[in-house]
DNA sequence: GGGTGCCTTGACGAAATCTTGACCCCAGTC
DNA sequence: GACTGGGGTCAAGATTTCGTCAAGGCACCC
């Protein structure tokens, strides 16, 4: 159903059939989208926490998800992996920060493409037409295995090994071995990885992170002072990869 | 807390050493962009129509390249093609009108994200640290690993090799070699040294940077009176750089 | 309601690093 | 050839930074 004036040329017809899912927790903004996303002949479904929103995208199995990052419960970051984890959906990441990006880009949660609040609802359609139009085969999260010395991170399943055996990591020891991994040499400040790990709205000391890198090295049983894998660079931070 | 001042900024160190070309016909906004761009540490060139951004586009070939879609000439879509015809960067398209999105995505021009005006320059750097960012972009620029003689400076990890040694120094030696080595052949007066590396808000004795220097030669092991590395210019400051 | 796991905070000690001051040397100058 | 100021060197004390530990709190699960 294509409404003349309003509706792009290329929409309806491509996104006929396809399946929406929008998660926010704020119902005016997802009636707004999912109207658009109707308008462009989606079949809309919507969520208004994370579980609820892991919940849908698996009964309902979307072809796009539109996910808020501050959800109530689980939040968007969490919800995006699990998700990511068994659905090959497209998705649209919202931040009400710029800063967030970085967080959604650093972690791997297997986003396709974010866009910042306040946002028209006509961009976020180009954006996710412009996905859409995207060749699945970008989607490149193959083998995404890395390999740290004899540690072998797997930021999809979320599991890391050394020499084969299984080590369990809490989230937050596991986002900084991810953060720190996707770049490995490049040294992060404590404050990139509060942001990157914590959020850009977390205020609280910087010294958490010593206390969870300390908790991290001995799981990967890793000698601060002589460190296979995670070192310190005094008087700026921390650092994954090859030896020096 | 860190010395203030003395924390490597997060994009400062990413981006050093990288180009930028910014692309618009409105003169303030190229100038508040660039300014913003140069914090970050890029080297920045402009141009303000579209054959001259093509032009720049391939003499000065930058990393980046933020565009205006509106541009006198070639407009901003062709000149984004043709500079993709034979460029890697990574191209920002801004756009004064949200449904010009459509056009940006719909027509294949690559561009690699858009933005629309009025944006905040923040907004605009987070996008940037976020493309330079993204993994599967594995930009082949210009290493960013500095060299001095045998001498091999790596900003981003923070170190530094003489033939291939690894040597070890601390925050304040490195930040000087880093300093010095950004701008070779020029001169530094130690209160210029002292505000970049210890921080504007610096109270103290310019001594400490002739200890920091002698220190940081040592380690090079670089001889005070005939120099490889870090040259002493008497009654004005260090330098560091090729022969003369 | 009790237990468990995880996160945050604060305190403390050890080690690395920085700063200061004294002393010496040398280049440039008279 | 002596003088002078800038710079090099050294070592000791001051300071910062990091790693560790444990207590408290919160959320979640049974």
């Amino acid at each position: 159903m294509n409404q003349p004036g309003n509706t792009p040329r290329t929409g309806g017809q491509a996104s006929a059939g396809l399946r929406a899912l929008v998660v926010d927790d704020e119902p005016p903004l997802v009636k707004l989208v999912s109207s658009y996303l109707e308008r462009e002949g989606f079949q809309v479904a919507s969520a208004a926490d994370g579980e609820r929103a892991v919940e849908l995208a698996r009964e309902f199995d979307p072809d796009v998800i539109v996910l808020d990052l501050m959800l109530p419960g689980i939040d968007g970051i969490e919800a995006c992996r699990r998700i990511r984890s068994f659905s090959n959906a497209y998705i649209v990441m919202l931040t009400a920060r710029v800063e967030e990006i970085d967080r959604i880009v650093g972690l791997s949660t297997g986003a396709d493409d974010y866009i910042t609040k306040p946002f028209s609802p006509g961009e976020l359609m180009a954006r996710v037409r412009a996905m859409l139009r995207r060749p699945r085969t970008t989607r490149d999260h193959a083998s995404p295995v890395r390999h740290v010395g004899d540690l072998e991170i797997d930021p999809g399943a979320r599991e890391v090994r050394r020499s084969g055996e299984p080590i369990e990591l809490t989230k937050i020891e596991f986002d900084l071995l991810d953060v720190l991994s996707a770049e490995p040499r490049v040294v992060f400040a404590r404050e990139q990885l509060l942001e990157r790990v914590w959020g850009a709205d977390w205020f609280g000391d910087d010294h958490v992170v010593d206390v969870h890198i300390a908790n991290l090295r001995a799981k990967l049983g890793d000698d601060p002072r002589a460190p296979r894998y995670v070192r310190t660079i005094r008087g700026v931070g921390y650092r994954i990869g090859d030896r020096t």
